[in-house]
DNA sequence: AATTCGGGGAG
DNA sequence: CTCCCAGAATT
């Protein structure tokens, strides 16, 4: 029973200790930095966290200081990282855990936490406080799948980390059970990718059924989603040293309180065919590929009426928070058209 | 159980 | 074009 634990975990483990990227949270870790970038990491690249994690720790450097912030200086921080309500459960969280006499320890106590779910929550007790949790995140389900020649078709990614959650329980090592679960994770990050895994450097190809088989490149077997198609037209309206944006309202589940472009509906204008076409431009939002016509309106009657439209000084784009693709749309626009504003 | 929530990189 | 990324909350 603890040889089949071990049969994974130790060259997992060495492999680890000798492989292992140096990340900004590994060096010096804290509970605070693990929490910061457990939340940063969820479904976003590490990459891609790296420079806001840095950014974070300089203005946010412990809880107490996070508890004490303005959500707004909160949301800048995390402007372009998307899933923007995890920068407000991140805040939540650290207001709660700095009313706490103690930290929380336990899987189970972190879980009733804001923003924390099964995964954060096995990755934080296991890392900060040698709880014996068991991660599941797409990594862990990649590798697992892959060790185990699981031929199963799930219906989708949650579908499959809830099946392998008991596997993976069963195979944590209970002697060093965070850094295990960073190995496992680490492996499916740099090692065990989901195209073109680099079989010939792995830790446990020998154990691997799939490798065995061959059938490394077939694994896991989750179904694809749907993906919707949309159209959106967006109306760019300048005036002096202003640009017309619209503030999605608190109520938002999508972007709240994140400035935009706003859609030819929240200016209430008609007649788009009027206005001239400016350019087209296509991005993807979770299962959503929207292309977006942008269109420009000379003002001729003023739409700052409309509920939510701001006109923006320049100056201040630098206060408010941006979505990230907008931001740099804005950029641009202002760059490209420094004379005609 | 299914949907929503961002944004970007890789093939 | 597609899937996926150190997932969680809501419906």
């Amino acid at each position: 029973m603890k040889y089949l634990q071990l049969e994974i975990a130790e060259p997992l483990l060495i492999w680890y200790q000798r492989n292992k990227r140096d990340l900004p949270w590994r060096s010096n870790p804290t509970c605070y930095k693990t929490v910061v970038s457990e939340f940063m990491l969820q479904q976003t690249r590490v990459e891609t966290v790296l420079p806001y994690f840095k950014n974070w720790l300089t203005k946010f450097p412990s809880f107490k200081i996070l508890a004490e912030s303005d959500e707004n200086e909160v949301m800048k921080a995390w402007e372009g990282l998307g899933y923007y309500s995890r920068a407000r459960n991140l805040r939540k969280l650290a207001i709660k855990i700095n009313n706490l006499e103690t930290i929380p320890k336990t899987q189970k106590e972190w879980l009733v936490l804001p923003g924390i779910g099964p995964y954060t929550s096995a990755a934080i007790s296991s890392i900060c406080f040698n709880e014996k949790d068991a991660v599941v995140d797409g990594n862990v389900v990649r590798v697992l799948t892959r060790i185990k020649n699981i031929e199963t078709e799930f219906k989708d990614g949650s579908q499959a980390v809830k099946i392998l959650t008991p596997l993976a329980n069963e195979l944590l090592c209970e002697k060093y059970p965070g850094d295990y679960n960073q190995a496992i994770m680490e492996l499916g990050a740099t090692v065990c990718h989901k195209q073109k895994p680099l079989c010939i450097l792995c830790p446990v190809q020998k154990q691997c059924e799939s490798f065995k088989n061959q059938s490394v490149d077939q694994k896991p077997k989750i179904k694809p989603k749907k993906i919707v198609k949309k159209e959106v037209n967006r109306v760019i309206s300048l005036k002096k040293d202003r640009i017309l944006l619209h503030k999605n309202p608190t109520e938002y589940k999508r972007l709240a309180n994140v400035y935009e472009i706003p859609t030819l509906e929240q200016t209430g204008l008609k007649n788009i065919e009027t206005m001239p076409f400016l350019l087209k431009n296509k991005r993807s939002i979770s299962n959503e590929r929207i292309t977006e016509f942008f269109y420009y309106y000379k003002e001729e009657k003023d739409v700052s009426s409309q509920e939510n439209l701001h006109w923006v000084q320049k100056h201040d784009l630098g206060r408010i928070t941006l979505s990230g693709p907008h931001k740099k749309w804005i950029f641009s626009l202002i760059e490209s058209c420094e004379s005609c504003i």
